[in-house]
DNA sequence: TGTACATCAGTGAACGCGCGTTCACTGATGTAC
DNA sequence: TGTACATCAGTGAACGCGCGTTCACTGATGTAC
């Protein structure tokens, strides 16, 4: 790896950086939640490189600027990290729902829109992003448990905002979940996408994704929804 | 983890007992392939439990009964191990699509028998797809490139056949990819579900799986595509 | 078939290294009076 | 405001362990005659 950065200049960690330019914290608790700032800034880092599962606590404490035994005045253990992470990440998420919602519809103008509040998202929190899309099928039970119920209460919004819409509002709920985990494992195919495209693939990957959602959107009059509301 | 292995029944790995079922082998290059095979089975059999990234060298031996340093008769490094289960994997998914080609079209039926094809070779090869799942967004970019360009092998060859495909057997070859990416998309999404489910949760996904392609089905003759074949 | 030598898959000791966790500690911040 | 003590975030040494890789080796298989 050419970027390990253990030259000189590099041996002030980013977070060292960070918590020299913030103004001083006052109070122990401040300096104490400083530090767990750190730390979880440095998982997300490191994190951009390699898999949770082969991600050291000595790596953490080494990147945040801190000894080794410090961690533990923070986090019972590294699984526990991972597990605010995820949190962390879909609350970001979260962020994201709130300013698509407002724009419900199913219109070519909608779905542009709404991929244009993704991207934005996508590239203020591009490690949270990709921490989720690694870990989402990778090696440790806990985070992909966390993260798929996590999924499945954005899914859940998204299928009860779907209610409203014309040709859906019909539809049996479980029907409606169905079009809202295709549209999101849609967006979300697209994020993971992103993350390890070259620049110039971008566009055609955001243009593909634009092209399946309005070619999903082309079923919805026809399909015929035979349960009811539950 | 409950399921270590460190008593003393389970000193005997699964590779050396497969080894001594198996009849003596006769040339010495004819040994030398079981113990690479060996070598191959065991990293599989950890990476239903571990990512990549995580999986040592050492782990490996150990799990198919040969000192660490006989390793490096068979593989360069670990990476090289990892890029020939790629393969491998992509090979059980080639025999997939030749049981499927034969039955095109896009009908209730063909879908639900492409399910079942799909369900086949997932119980038959549960690691290798699980493997695929796991590090096609893991952290080794080696693994992820070769799995995106055996996905897109893959798409390549589904949009060839959809062009004998009613209402799509018009459309330009990009659209025919769009649509190809995203039935292949739906069938690995399902896989991947699938392999972290609990056996009562298997036929909702499956159904739903159903559902999305039927959806998507629905959709393909109101498409207008705009392109030329390329 | 028998002999003498070459090949090479697999071994076991050894190395230096980074790991997670423990422990007693330091010294700045917080609190009681 | 000043003093005496308590709290506790962060330190540094130490531990036993598994790691990847090297090396000289062993002994069964292969080959030349």
């Amino acid at each position: 790896m050419q970027e390990r950065g253990d030259d000189m200049s590099a041996r002030t960690s980013s977070a060292q950086r960070h918590r020299s330019a913030a103004r001083r914290p006052s109070t122990r608790s401040e300096s104490k939640e400083l530090t767990r700032k750190a730390l979880l800034r440095a998982a997300l880092t490191l994190l951009s490189r390699q898999a949770f599962d082969s991600l050291s606590l000595r790596e953490v404490t080494r990147e945040a600027g801190i000894s080794p035994t410090a961690f533990y005045r923070h986090f019972e253990d590294m699984e526990e990290l991972g597990l605010i992470l995820v949190e962390e990440s879909f609350g970001s998420l979260r962020d994201m729902v709130r300013d698509t919602r407002a724009q419900a519809g199913l219109t070519d103008e909608a779905i542009t829109r709404t991929l244009a509040v993704v991207l934005l998202h996508l590239h203020a929190h591009t490690s949270h992003f990709r921490f989720i899309a690694r870990e989402r099928y990778g090696g440790v039970r806990q985070l992909r448990r966390a993260i798929r119920r996590e999924l499945q209460l954005f899914v859940d919004e998204l299928s009860v905002d779907l209610a409203a819409v014309a040709n859906v509002d019909h539809w049996s709920s479980d029907d409606r979940r169905m079009l809202a985990s295709l549209l999101v494992e849609t967006m979300v195919h697209m994020v993971a996408e992103l993350l390890d495209a070259r620049a110039d693939e971008e566009d055609a990957i955001i243009r593909q994704t634009e092209d399946r959602i309005r070619l999903i959107t082309f079923g919805i009059p026809v399909w015929h929804s035979t349960g009811q509301a539950t």
